[in-house]
DNA sequence: GAGCGTAGTGATAGCGCTATCAAAATTCAA
DNA sequence: TTGAATTTTGATAGCGCTATCACTACGCTC
């Protein structure tokens, strides 16, 4: 008389109270199969005849289903955290990084850790890296961490997925998401070129960083294509910090034939050469043309906002977490791990700190 | 003679698998007691004996037991979802804000939302905040939309729980979270007087944040404490952006007798006017002390690094998750709406671009 | 055509927790 | 001391999902 009590509940109150999904037992029912195998299908698991497939995947988009989070990660007894890890909180893409990320964890009904190494040592960092290995199923690592060989190798050694975010280099064993940093550098240098600069100087990012090496790289790369020859006295060395660039674009600005532009490696210091520009009673961008590179919240706030090239950070962050995520399902599964590179597009934003140099 | 599959499992087999946490019954069953108290005491239920619970907690604390928060949401089928809602997404103190209740709300096994609403009229603002109020148990609100009443009403006429965080004022029928913005600015006030400053000059906020107001008045407060008079033409209007911190820098340093110091209502307007200040062939801190607010990411990263008021938003983001939990969790038990206000402490940060102004 | 493997599917039994109500222990009144 | 009122505790039954294994077809070998 009383039960029979979840089936009769769901089918026969269509009303269900506010907030309350609907359920793998509705679309089971409704498609006329069992719960289990519409488990399967939403879960992409094999064995299962493409005509069922067919009919509960139209159903489920029937009902607009949408598995619930805490049920799967209960009974499949995998936590599915995922930690993202970042040394330098103040890191300006860092909240961008955030967005996208939480964006694609919740989306993917996953778990999401932060955790925060500064200051660490080689042997810190290797301990810290066995450390989450422990607790987690997958790590998503933007620069500088992901270039450090230590952490890498025990996250790796560990057997645990490891993405790399906005890394210059691909890297042999661990999976990237990031932009090509050496065409954008190309095409920045390329609209420089087209206002009519030749006298282009270059603000180097960090040397322990590749995508430094790529981004100079791709500027030499347009220089040479346009047959301009680089004046290696007009390269100088930063280290992506506002202070750097501050000295480097002192170095440039003080030279008795001062480059008409000047391509940093980031804003950061890109913003830094406005700024000593703007000392040095020049205006940008009629008397120096100067463009950064990342489009972080710098690039917008000073004044003129800057020419800089996007890196779709939030995108990218929660396209990391779906690969995570797939790694970590084959992972399960037994299958072999699968190393793979994707890279998005850039975009080169014009703002107002380019124009063509003064003329003679 | 069948069953007790579980305890059997749990009790014996000492070595958890990897990742594996304790869970409530072997916690009851090494307090003696069933699973249930152990819910109750962890969840702060009322009806539990204090030896019960003393013991139980203890018994918690030995076995360092963490609720699995899928089980939890999915047995109290309260999906406890929180909602985090921003605009101006390049805001500096947004990834800071984002750490923090991530961070909360990880702890408390919370699912957090994010959500953008840039450009957006009264009505679409109404709309949205009825649509959030669906299919969230709380929110919290950041500047500036914590100052819209058409949001704070919505949501308060919908019944679900809103913390403002680092607003200004106390507003009457939505809880806060925030720092003492009039206190903050009397200190700073003060700090620059202690160094010798009459001739400070203010940049005030944007008129429609109360925290600009009482950061004016913090500083009025504490000049007249000092016995020095304002003057009128030394107080200037911003925005709270580069911008407007460029203008007003520009008009206060362009008189012949410039002030010695500039208090500026947050870091970009300090910023731009340590930039202004360079323009003109003025050394900071020499030649002119400038001062902002927030101890956003901007404060270390120009140069000099600047003197400013932390606000410790990680914290208070943390702090505003459990205020909403709480009030959610009270909300549920059908007990009364309980508004707080809650004051976290700031801090004076002193960096390099404070000195005593020049003899004379 | 018996024997055996192999998709494809479903029944069952939990994952770790809490809602609910019944049972036990306690308090209090008479 | 007894009975009722109250507090404290426990047993049971799921929350929505998936792991596991059993079972049904169907095709294959020999």
């Amino acid at each position: 008389m009383q039960n029979a009590p979840r089936k009769a509940r769901n089918s026969a109150n269509s009303t269900r109270r506010k907030g309350a999904a609907v359920t793998i037992h509705e679309v089971a029912q409704r498609a006329g199969v069992s719960p289990m195998t519409v488990s399967r299908v939403v879960n992409g698991n094999a064995n299962v005849r493409a005509a069922t497939r067919e009919l509960v995947m139209r159903t489920v988009r029937e009902l607009n289903y949408t598995p619930n989070a805490a049920a799967r990660s209960l009974a499949a007894a995998s936590g599915t955290r995922i930690a993202l890890i970042y040394t330098n909180p103040s890191s300006a893409y860092l909240s961008e990084l955030l967005v996208g990320a939480l964006d694609g964890a919740s989306k993917a009904a996953t778990q999401l850790v932060l955790d925060t190494w500064d200051h660490m040592t080689r042997a810190t960092e290797r301990a810290a890296a066995r450390k989450i290995a422990q607790s987690v199923a997958g790590v998503i690592l933007p620069p500088p961490l992901c270039e450090s060989k230590a952490v890498c190798s025990e996250l790796v050694a560990a057997g645990i997925p490891v993405v790399a975010i906005a890394s210059g280099r691909f890297q042999p064993d661990i999976s990237g998401v990031r932009i090509d940093d050496f065409r954008a550098a190309q095409e920045m240098t390329e609209h420089l070129i087209s206002f009519g600069h030749s006298r282009i100087a270059f603000i180097k990012g960090h040397p322990n960083q590749t995508a430094s090496a790529l981004r100079y790289e791709g500027f030499q790369s347009a220089m040479a294509a346009a047959g301009i020859p680089v004046d290696p006295t007009l390269v100088q060395q930063g280290f992506f910090t506002y202070r750097s660039g501050l000295e480097a674009a002192e170095k440039l600005l003080a030279r008795k034939k001062p480059p008409t532009a000047i391509f940093a490696s980031n804003d950061d210091m890109a913003a830094a050469a406005v700024s000593v520009a703007h000392r040095r009673g020049m205006d940008v961008p009629r008397d120096i043309s100067v463009v950064g590179f990342d489009d972080t919240p710098i690039a917008t706030t000073v004044w003129p906002e800057l020419t800089t090239i996007r890196q779709p950070i939030a995108a990218m962050a929660a396209s990391s977490i779906d690969l995570l995520l797939r790694s970590i399902r084959r992972r399960k599964d037994g299958e072999a791990r699968v190393v793979v590179d994707h890279v998005v597009a850039h975009v080169l934003v014009k703002r107002d700190s380019v124009a063509a140099p003064a003329p003679g």
